[in-house]
DNA sequence: GAGCTTCGGGAAATCGATTTCCCACACTCT
DNA sequence: AGAGTGTGGGAAATCGATTTCCCGAAGCTC
């Protein structure tokens, strides 16, 4: 028993395969409304699937769009993949997400790999803003290529990202009416483009010289050394703004362990609105992406014209969710 | 300028389609090395990219699997198709993972989806033992199909799964071994097999009237019930066995919350061996599933002679991972 | 009713790589 | 030297759906 092809359904229904097709694929639909009815349930009938690898190589899309994400270990990748696959899978086409370990050279392979010819378009979350360039540069020359969440130097193409500047200072005006003076920066990744971004806007805001703990990677344990470094400083700082949820959650777990209390002695705020705040104790005050309506439009800048894909940044609105590590009035 | 063709590279090397096709799709090697390296630099030189869906339909084969999970906000299965891509990637492929929102008949339908000539083969981490059986059942029909992790009922097909009975003894035998007599079981999802089978092992080893929390999902959430439940039965228990980590953090949090001590009043462990476990205060004693091992063996059945893949199911064994949650002793 | 426009639908070309034949050439053996 | 053997490589068929032409029929106008 061998798969039923168009053909197969065409004779069945007694039309052209050009008739089936026209019918199974949806295009002009200039057809005679009982000859449909009748390719639809020879089809039916039959159990035909299209054979994607056929259409894909007659009209040269796949109906497939790729996303790389620096590493699937952090969950925010994980809720960012999920958003886009939503809007993917809405619109009829299917997502292959990529891990880059956190490592411009594998997010290379990846996006050479994705390229070839699987993929219609390529959605990246650059790892770093600096080394990303060239090889998002070079796919943009083969593909659609649109960046998400972050940017890199001297890719060639747009970004879709956060408004990072207006979420620090969202997080800061909230802090400061709570009576919050002391404010201490925890920062990761200075590498990439939101991680410097965050930095950047809270050097602009409160001073060179406010405490600010730097951090090679947007981890948990990362967060937990920058626990303990707050905690010897105890004394300097009365809120810490991470610039990730998974560092806040070493954070957290780091001062509590020191009994400090949060948000009592030190309030605490995360950055990105993964879904795991919710279930701490304290929840953590953070910023939620509009990531439906950023993969929205980055879907729709992929499909779009070339011209609208010119090297640039669009920036979203952000939105404070405020939880318990901030405000120990807001319920749990 | 439009991506070069085989016919190119061929023009370019001076020898026809047929012989640079051997060449770069590494088929029957009877080719002088001299022209081999001909073609080689003249693909090289020219960016040539093989076009996988011309490939896909010549070949019938797409170099894809997919793998349908219950639910990505579940960090074990995040972990799971990890394992899986991993394995898949050293064999050159790649992999397509579908969320099932923890829905039979939404994995009916994206199981269906992936079937559509997209896939070699398929991977399922079934939502039901109980309803996600005949369409399971329809695919294999259609594609190599390979239960993972859990098995469902009349599928048609092989399983590849833990050995959860013998988890259930490992962890009873541990905290026994640590004098603890009181041991209290939170189940979730008795719809999925893993759920099943492990509170069934802790019922043949403790008896039925040993302390049973029934919950019906695998999540964070759930897990906090028990907590509150748990806490008003303090006295009879001093010891949980979860069957979930996302159970375990949800019901640490919340014994803490009610002052309970973990694990000086009550030990707790979690099951799966998902990594923020060892983030936590305390970190959670669990179960490590071998998913490497797993995974490597699921692939081959796929690839293998279907008469590999009669329906039964093929258990792997779990390995203990003691942590602080159970053992204060142990360092974090 | 002749001529013109519409419109539905069929025949066949097309997408690009793979693979089956099969031929030509070189080499070995008697 | 002639026949037999093996091997590298080219011409062309093939995978299955889409899409461009193009033709015939039906509807319309004057």
């Amino acid at each position: 028993m061998t798969a039923p092809r168009l053909l197969d359904v065409a004779a069945a229904a007694g039309v052209s395969r050009a008739t089936a097709s026209r019918v199974l694929a949806g295009t002009p639909r200039n057809v005679d409304p009982d000859l449909a009815r009748r390719v639809e349930e020879a089809a039916r009938r039959l159990g035909y699937r299209t054979n994607h690898s056929a259409r894909a190589l007659r009209t040269g899309t796949t109906g497939t769009v790729g996303v790389v994400v620096p590493s699937l270990a952090n969950p925010y990748f994980v809720q960012l993949a999920d958003a886009i696959a939503q809007q993917v899978r809405a619109a009829g086409g299917q997502l292959v997400v990529s891990d880059a370990a956190n490592s411009p050279a594998i997010e290379a392979e990846q996006i050479d790999t994705l390229l070839s010819g699987r993929v219609d378009g390529l959605l990246v979350v650059p790892v770093s803003a600096a080394a990303s360039g060239p090889a998002v540069r070079a796919a943009a020359g083969c593909a659609p290529v649109v960046l998400f969440d972050r940017w890199a130097h001297d890719s060639g193409t747009v970004a879709v990202t956060l408004d990072n500047a207006a979420a620090m200072r969202l997080l800061l005006d909230h802090l400061d009416g709570l009576g919050r003076r002391r404010i201490a920066l925890v920062a990761a990744d200075q590498a990439s483009s939101s991680g410097a971004e965050r930095l950047a806007a809270f050097t602009a805001a409160r001073g060179a010289d406010a405490v600010t703990v730097l951090l090679p990677s947007f981890t948990t344990d990362a967060g937990r050394t920058a626990g303990r470094r707050i905690a010897e400083r105890r004394a300097e700082v009365d809120a810490v703004v991470c610039g990730a949820d998974v560092l806040a959650v070493g954070l957290v777990s780091t001062l509590q362990r020191s009994a400090v209390s949060v948000p009592g002695e030190i309030a605490v705020t995360g950055f990105d609105d993964t879904e795991m705040l919710e279930l701490l104790d304290p929840p953590i005050t953070s910023i939620r992406h509009p990531l439906a309506d950023m993969a929205e439009h980055a879907l729709a800048l992929l499909q779009g014209p070339p011209a609208d894909r010119a090297e640039s940044v669009e920036r979203f609105p952000p939105q404070l969710v405020v939880r318990a590590s901030t405000d120990a009035d807001v319920s749990p």
